[in-house]
DNA sequence: TAAAAATACTCCATAGGTATTTTAT
DNA sequence: ATAAAATACCTATGGAGTATTTTTA
């Protein structure tokens, strides 16, 4: 079986004669009704009754015929899906992001992403910027927006904020009061910093920034998420230096100062599968790209 | 697009090689290839990688995929049920009856002819004889369950009962204790018959009955339905003749009694369109074969 | 009788085959 | 060097055309 056999079968059943669905099918009426009988024999039914003068459907035609009008009809539909799917326009993008990314430039991204293609369904995945990388290495997110600067031969990076460092702390403080502060003023507190140990870029971008300004503070607490440290700063437990847009993220309890010292640029960035073709990839460089 | 190409398709999306799928599909591998360009050509979307040495499915080949199994797999079913349909194993029977037949023959028919066909939905239609002819004439039911005789060139008929008929008579009669009565016992009653207009032949057989027996009720009463002639006889307005079977009908307050005398017989059969091939009738006649 | 479907045949477009080249590892 | 897909070219099946017959209202 053929689609010919089901094009020429909806014909005749729409015209209910031979000749005049010869006639819309542009081919001439035998081999019409030879396609027809064909279908009938590989199917083993008989599809139209053609006693009395005129053509009529069986019940068992019928029944086909409404098969065959959604058959034809999906495959309208499978076409062009694919052809939309080809554009990037349906589908699914698995992003990977760090959790300062929410308060920043996630937001964005995903609006002007989401205007350009709304049908895509957004996997996102709250992740370290190694994690980030490894699950690109391993195909299992298409794109990461993670902490600069990384240098892989197989991913294409695109930076698209670069931004300054603010103390967090609590709002019942001395220093509250201020507009700018000096690191120094903060000799005598305990400093909430992330993990040293998972390789973060902010740890030690934060451990240089004491050493050139020759402060070294009396004792650290570790905390995974930004968002955890700024919980302990609420709590009264310490300070904690983070980037400037958690400024976005406001805890009762906690106020952000800038510093008087210049703190370290903190630079978040886009990084794909440079070999990557997909069209919906491909799409959300271009938001990417829009945005910056 | 033919199926071919759709076939084609999945089978190299499963074996994600042109080579192999060709000889899943028992042909060379050559044209296997010309097929899938041809494809791609038509709908414009690239579906199948053949960098790297191995071959893989787009995404817009994962989604072309996706659909087309699903369209394969429905035409496998449009087939079959175009096959169930001219077996009359699906579809739709729509049947009128005769309310007296409620009480008879139609619960056994409906029950074999639902063995025999499960899924073919019944349309029931509850009319006089008289309607269901006409009904049949203009093709608004498939088969007929109604009294006997008809004698009409274009119908095909088939005799189900044979039964004679009863009396029904208030339980606080004070003919109730007999077991059988003579008609001639209740010449002071009020007779509830069927209306005459209808040209209803359970009228004419019980006026002949009256004539043939020499009896003649003092007054009579009309009433559509079976049904209806039992709720005046229950409220004690009179009594009624009514087919031998209308006793599965029970009531409180009516009691049933057999005649002394031979009563006419009624007959009810079923009568269907001699030239009506639908198998479906054909397997509805072959329950009723099986009942009789 | 006339209109429409079926039959008989002819032809050619194209699906599929064979031989070979190209490509990527 | 080798496995696999693409290219080139050829063959022949069968889809479609023309002429005609059959059927039925």
């Amino acid at each position: 079986m053929e689609l010919r056999h089901l094009r020429y079968f909806m014909a005749v059943a729409e015209e209910l004669n031979f000749s005049r669905a010869a006639e819309q099918l542009h081919i001439a009426q035998p081999p019409l009704s030879q396609q027809i009988r064909d279908l009938e024999a590989e199917i083993g039914v008989r599809l139209f009754d053609r006693t009395k003068r005129r053509v009529e459907l069986t019940a068992a035609g019928r029944v086909f015929l409404a098969k065959v009008t959604q058959i034809l009809a999906q495959i309208d539909r499978a076409v062009e899906a694919a052809q939309r799917a080809s554009r990037g326009e349906i589908g699914r993008l698995s992003l990977g992001f760090n959790s300062s990314a929410t308060y920043s430039v996630l937001p964005n991204l995903l609006n002007a992403f989401r205007e350009r293609c709304p049908e895509v369904v957004l996997d996102l995945h709250e992740l370290t910027t190694q994690q980030q990388i490894l699950h690109l290495q391993q195909q299992q997110i298409d794109a990461g927006i993670l902490y600069l600067p990384i240098d892989l031969e197989e991913l294409e990076i695109v930076s698209v904020l670069k931004e300054g460092m603010a103390i967090a702390i609590p709002e019942t403080h001395p220093l509250a009061t201020r507009d700018r502060v000096s690191i120094q003023a903060f000799n005598r507190e305990l400093f909430i910093l992330p993990p040293a140990l998972l390789g973060s870029g902010l740890y030690n971008q934060i451990t240089q920034f004491f050493q050139q300004t020759g402060f070294s503070p009396i004792a650290v607490q570790e905390a995974t998420q930004l968002q955890t440290s700024i919980s302990l700063v609420a709590g009264g437990v310490g300070v904690a230096l983070v980037p400037a847009s958690l400024q976005n993220l406001q805890r009762a309890g906690v106020i952000y100062r800038s510093l008087v010292e210049p703190t370290p640029e903190i630079e978040i960035g886009i990084a794909w599968r440079k070999q990557e073709r997909s069209p919906i990839l491909q799409n959300f460089i271009e938001s990417v790209r829009e945005v910056v």
